[in-house]
DNA sequence: GATAATCATCACATTGTTATGATAATTTAA
DNA sequence: TTAAATTATCATAACAATGTGATGATTATC
């Protein structure tokens, strides 16, 4: 559903949202943490601060933190850089017109389905997803 | 959401179920009508024959027809063998054990939606997709 | 049979995504 | 002001998806 990239940023998301408040997270730590090799996860990340998800500092005791609280970071934010299912709603078939005026024959059915799809990444906050510490460390 | 691949096996299906019963279909012909590339067709309607959603057969006079009535195919019986996202519920932090049982942060909110998606393309018909005659004139 | 039509398959080119490593730019701190 | 740490960026490799061209296999018809 995701791809690879999207699922990255969303795990670092939520990896700071954990710890957010109290400092910088290296991406060194934060790729051997989730298992996410480190240069990719760098660019990953350099994106999801151009898009104003994440704070970055550079040099040294730089490192990335959330730019807003958790609860005001939607999961569509979070995606969308990486072409996540999170944007306007496409046409099954791949027609470039196609709306409620002008439907495919999929279309009414499709739009059911993919509006829920849609409202889960764009209602979604990143803090909906926290786990709480008794959770977490029953992990 | 679906693949190229995926969209062009759709659209041939609905295209043939359009005009069912009374002959076999050229893959030159589908592919000019519906602006796919001949060869590339031909390898994904193989693959659909396999399935056992289409019919196929060579030879002067071959084509492809669909191997069963129009309501009698799902959809995800059309997409599934180009890997669409009809199969099983995935975690959408990629864990690769995420269940009720132990969930990832996401899984309640997530498997909700996800369950929507697998059960549109599950349970909706290709015949539930055609068009009447009267819209197919009108487009 | 011979021929033409047609699906099936092989080989390869192109493109996009994912991943990795190397280097540059920036910042802190000694 | 220099050195170390760290993100930013570049180059490129590996792989999968997509597309193209050529050839093989099968069938209907003459």
């Amino acid at each position: 559903m995701l791809s690879q990239t999207a699922e990255y940023a969303l795990r670092t998301v939520l990896y700071l949202a954990a710890r957010q408040g109290d400092r910088l997270f290296r991406v060194s730590e934060i790729a051997e943490e989730l298992g996410i090799p480190q240069n990719y996860l760098s660019k990953t990340l350099h994106i999801l601060a151009r898009a104003g998800v994440l704070h970055s500092s550079r040099g040294k005791n730089g490192g990335f933190r959330l730019a807003r609280p958790a609860n005001e970071i939607t999961l569509a934010q979070v995606v969308a850089p990486f072409s996540g299912p999170t944007g306007e709603r496409i046409c099954l078939l791949g027609r470039v017109a196609c709306s409620d005026s002008d439907p495919c024959p999929a279309h009414a059915k499709w739009k059911a389905v993919s509006n829920q799809v849609s409202s889960f990444f764009g209602e979604t906050k990143v803090s909906d997803l926290q786990e709480s510490p008794v959770a977490r460390v029953k992990r």
